[in-house]
Order: structure tokens, then C-alpha cells, then sequence
DNA sequence: TTTGGTGCAAAGGCTTTGCAGAAAG
DNA sequence: CTTTCTGCAAAGCCTTTGCACCAAA
């Protein structure tokens, strides 16, 4: 997986692609710094970064452009659509199939070549929702 | 019209929505800036970044949260898509009117209180097209 | 050995904020 | 006059980067 592009399969590399597959939320790359940190207490926030936006641009995992000052992580490839609390910030999967249809209609009104589109629901998560929950209006996370 | 919320009818604030008002790009903060001081000279960007603020709290203006590291805004209110070049980052309306639908067919899915989306495509625009252009890679605006 | 990777700390880019003086109401 | 706003500069937050040492292949 590593190798085609002379990368090597180093320790942080696996621990960090390990702790982000294993989760299904969506961190934000210092959420998985604390992760990490837990079996490799040394690494260092920069080596996340590195890897991460390595690792994305390999295509291995995805780096998410989602609303709020932090980009967010996700372990899996396949392009899906999302929902993010507008309390805490919480970013979950909508397991609704993409479609592609939207594309060939907006190019219709556009003179931009489309080529794919991203959908992103807001919304309040189950944890906030009620609680009329302030604390975490930026940057919560998970 | 900001009388309302006990704001006052500044100069700079007077300036700044006419400018944004004035151009149907999606500029960054820094953007509106250096448009506004064509004709404020010795205005600040704090100011600038406060009044953005303010007025999109009031639902004068638009705060965009797409892609990119830069928040983005517009002058108008009304919820309409976007398109953003992955080339240069420009902003552009998509005219196509927006799907309600799709928020409750996002509801069946989650457990989060759905509350609306906000879809974004991603694209060449014109003046990227073709060019191969690479150098505005990152925050070229307007 | 030869590269690429790591940790550390410093620097960067964008945005927010504290403060004293200015100005709207 | 009172209260909000402004300009300035400093601070903040997230992310990137330079460098010397380290380790995978």
C-alpha cells in the first residue's frame, strides 16, 4: 500500500492509519494526535499532520473540507455524504447514496466544468439535541 | 435596518455592505478589505473582519463556511449553491434552486436533528480551464 | 548505506481581541 | 453625555516547515 510510492510503512504511519480506521467518527487531526498519543506517547503533532496529509494524498484516507476552522479525517475512501452538529461540531455519515445526477444538472448552469460535488447536512446530534447544550459551539469535535 | 439591534450606522459599515453588495463574487475577508479601502483608506482589517461578523449575525449578509481555508461572503441572504474552483478557489452562484426534499430524506438516516445542507460543487472555471494553471493553487479569491 | 521520516520548536496564515481614543445617537 | 465603534497591535488557533538526528529498506 505504501510502497508504490516510496513510502515507508513506518511505526507512527501504522498507529495513526490504525486509530483512525478504528474509529467512525470523523477527528480532527489533533483528536487523532490524542489518540495515537496513547500508544506512542512521544510522537509529535507534526508527524500527524505529515501523515495525514500524506495519507490523503495518496488516496488511502480522506481529508474532509467540512464546515468549522478544522479539517476532519475519515478512514474510509468511498465518497459519502455527511452531517455535522451545529452545537458541538460533531461530524457523522449519511448513508444516503451520492448523487451523480446533480453534477450533469448544475453543469447546465455554469460555465465551470463540474466535476463533483460535496453535501453536507446540518443538523443537531443526539448528545445536544434538548439539552439547549451551548458549551461546545466551536470545536468540540469527535 | 441595524437600528433593530442597537448598532450603529458607521462609515466603515456602510461601505463594506455596499462593496460586497456591489460584485457577485464570494470574496475572503482580506478581499473585501482592499476593496473597501479604495475608498476608506485608513480603515483596519479588524474592522472589516468585526462588521463581517456582526452583520452576518443579523442576517444582513452571508458568512460562507465552503472549502478552503478562508471564510468567505456574500452580499445576499437568500440560500442558493455554489460552485468553487479547485484551481484558484474562486466562488460562483449555481442558479439551480435548492432541494428541500433531500433534508427529509437525510432524516430517515440519522439520528441528528436535521435542520438544512448545504451543497457545494466542485469544478474548472473558466479561466483555469484548459490553461493548466497551477499557480493559485491555494487562496487566489475573488 | 541511503533515503525518507521523526521530534522539536519556530514560523505562517487567517482571525479575534484588548485597549484607548473617536464618533454616532 | 453615553455607548458603541474604530484603529492598532498583540495574541490565538490551527497548520506547516526547517533542521539535525533516526530508522526503514
Amino acid at each position: 500500500m505504501f510502497e508504490a510510492q516510496n513510502l515507508r510503512l513506518t511505526k507512527q504511519r501504522q498507529i495513526i492509519l490504525d486509530e483512525l480506521r478504528k474509529v467512525i467518527s470523523h477527528p480532527t487531526a489533533d483528536e487523532i494526535y490524542q489518540m495515537v498519543r496513547k500508544r506512542m506517547p512521544k510522537i509529535s503533532l507534526g508527524t500527524v499532520y505529515r501523515n495525514l496529509e500524506i495519507m490523503s494524498d495518496c488516496g488511502i484516507i480522506q481529508k474532509l473540507d467540512v464546515g468549522g476552522t478544522q479539517k476532519r479525517f475519515d478512514g474510509t475512501v468511498e465518497n459519502h455524504y455527511h452531517i455535522r452538529c451545529v452545537e458541538c461540531n460533531k461530524v457523522a455519515d449519511i448513508e444516503m447514496k451520492p448523487n451523480h445526477k446533480v453534477d450533469s444538472e448544475a453543469q447546465k448552469m455554469t460555465s465551470f466544468e463540474v466535476l463533483r460535488h460535496r453535501l453536507e447536512f446540518m443538523g443537531i446530534c443526539p448528545g445536544c439535541k434538548g439539552t439547549g447544550n451551548n458549551k461546545g459551539r466551536k470545536n468540540k469535535a469527535s
